[in-house]
DNA sequence: TCTCAGATCGTCT
DNA sequence: GACGATCTGAGAT
């Protein structure tokens, strides 16, 4: 399957991720998603931007702390971890790391199919604010907290592709208020960047 | 019962 | 770019 968007010349979508992939350190689930597709429905995108989670050993960690909440990121991997903030806006992470509890937050997406769909969702018809945040991106796909605790996969799919971050032509992406971020990838002219 | 959240959006400068 | 309002729900007390 070959696809076209606007930043991306070319890209070839390859077989769906594992969930073995997940059973690997935090950081490097961050590292390794950037340039992979988001699929649910019929929206997708690629993942640009990352932050992982190093669930027992990060105080911003949920699991920093095991509650009920948290409790999912302590018994797996490969699963979606999807919760509610502000009153308004869902985040989606997927575990990692069993044995740590980690995560890793799915921050930005370069919008690839569905974009019509999305623009109704986000009610914007501009393609750069349409998955360029955490909470965007679970509005423009259409995910929510039903989808917690699903399996990589099941209805929400990350594929595999033969992107690599430093052919990535994203021209967005800023970072948000720098705080004390310990663990942040993102992609941006064409270069993997990590921010401490 | 109370606090406040690793976000978003609109408004102001 | 900075800042305030938003206003649900998980976790703490």
């Amino acid at each position: 399957m070959k696809i076209k968007s606007m930043h991306i010349k070319s890209m070839h979508i390859k077989s769906k991720l594992t969930k073995e992939f997940f059973n690997r350190d935090t950081v490097e689930v961050a590292k390794l998603l950037l340039g992979k597709v988001l699929k649910h429905g019929k929206t997708s995108g690629i993942i640009v931007e990352t932050e992982a989670y190093k669930g027992k050993e990060d105080e911003a960690s949920h699991a920093f702390k095991r509650t009920e909440r948290s409790g999912l990121m302590y018994d797996s991997y490969g699963k979606f971890y999807i919760y509610f903030v502000y009153g308004k806006n869902f985040c989606i992470n997927v575990t990692a790391e069993k044995k740590k509890a980690g995560a890793v937050l799915i921050r930005a997406l370069e919008p690839l199919s569905g974009i019509d769909i999305m623009k109704k969702r986000r009610k914007t018809d501009d393609i750069g604010n349409l998955t360029n945040g955490p909470g965007k991106l679970c509005q423009a796909l259409g995910i929510n907290k039903k989808f917690n605790g699903t399996e990589i996969n099941d209805k929400i799919e990350i594929f595999n592709t033969d992107l690599r971050p430093e052919i990535i032509k994203s021209s967005r992406i800023g970072i948000q208020k720098a705080k004390d971020f310990d663990w942040r990838f993102y992609i941006k002219d064409n270069k993997f960047v990590s921010v401490r």
